[in-house]
DNA sequence: CCGATTTCTTAAACTGGTTTCATTTTTTGA
DNA sequence: TCAAAAAATGAAACCAGTTTAAGAAATCGG
């Protein structure tokens, strides 16, 4: 049921069976359908996700109700609001499933027991915060780096599947520019 | 000598005299002057510095040599390529004390030993990879949300100690815009 | 399979921030 | 303490990306 979370925490530690079976009674399934809902202001993000099927996406609302998607989430990919998950204060994020979902996910007043129980959760829970990490910086570095036509061009080349499960307009809010702005560069080429 | 980092360790984890003890040995202490740099591209990021006391930044140097400053690092703060760092790969970053720094740092080499040596240790490292995370999180939030007018003044009433300690060029690279615009923006009011 | 909704495109006027270049002010270290 | 270097300012021309508004194309769910 949880192998291929299992399988993912294979790629980082060492987790016997024995583990596995430590760490069941803390994990939760769920299922949600295309655009449901995860998360929204106001509420506390208890949950911390692992995608098993399916795209999430994480955005704020700006003062003029456009939407700011910040964060994208595929397959073995985690995630949350790490601020309200960590700090328990609400959030100001949305989160919703692009796609139809198959989610594994912990609960974050379960975490620092199931820490104690299984420490190779905690040293894998390390990893994939520092890798987590490691992705933000590169982030900002190419945020820093490139103009919005060359962060465009060069998302389009690094993952060209990608743009086959995202409408181009989330691409555009995730990238940092319009719709309209989108629309004119693919024109040119 | 590294009661600082005791202290802060303190902050997030039980942590015993004996702890400390099984500490130190993996601990190292440098001291640099202002200005000294302390990785630049090429290079691998073998360490993971604290800073004691004094100022460090990150930052990369763009196509036309400019500057684009990532990370300032202060008193109680950790700073790292955290690609380089557990990646191995070399960084494309310089760092750079700002003022004299008392630094105290770790080895990658001797970070799995560390963490198998002093578990208390690697659960206050996935709790500063956490705070790190919401750091950047919240930075992206920033960047988002807000123009570069906005980020300015936000910065300078929530930081006010802070611009007595960088030049203004400095603070302007690490924000995203020139100089020129910040002049601009400070003859305003 | 079709009407409703969502997504994509085009175009023109506009603006926030850059570039270039020159000058002034401040800081530093010998 | 003073010359040299570093930092800050100013102004004008410029440009990357936005805004507004509208129509066209694609997709979805009943």
């Amino acid at each position: 049921m949880y192998t291929a979370l299992y399988n993912h925490i294979r790629k980082y530690v060492a987790f016997a069976d024995a583990d596995a079976a430590a760490l069941e009674p803390y994990l939760y399934k769920k299922e949600v359908k295309r655009k449901e809902i995860l998360l929204k202001p106001g509420q506390v993000c208890k949950d911390h996700y692992f995608v098993k099927k399916g795209l999430v996406r994480m955005y704020l609302m700006d003062e003029k109700d456009t939407e700011k998607i910040t964060t994208f989430a595929i397959e073995n990919w985690w995630v949350t609001d790490n601020d309200s998950f960590i700090t328990g204060q609400p959030t100001e994020y949305y989160m919703q499933a692009i796609e139809a979902c198959e989610l594994i996910y912990i609960k974050a007043a379960e975490r620092d027991a199931l820490f104690k129980t299984v420490p190779a959760y905690e040293s894998y829970t390390r990893m994939i915060a520092e890798r987590a990490l490691v992705a933000y910086q590169r982030r900002v570095n190419f945020i820093n780096m490139m103009s919005d036509e060359e962060r465009y061009r060069f998302f389009v080349e690094s993952f060209p599947g990608f743009l086959q499960r995202v409408p181009q307009y989330m691409l555009a809010s995730y990238l940092g520019f319009t719709p309209q702005f989108m629309s004119k560069i693919r024109a040119k080429r």
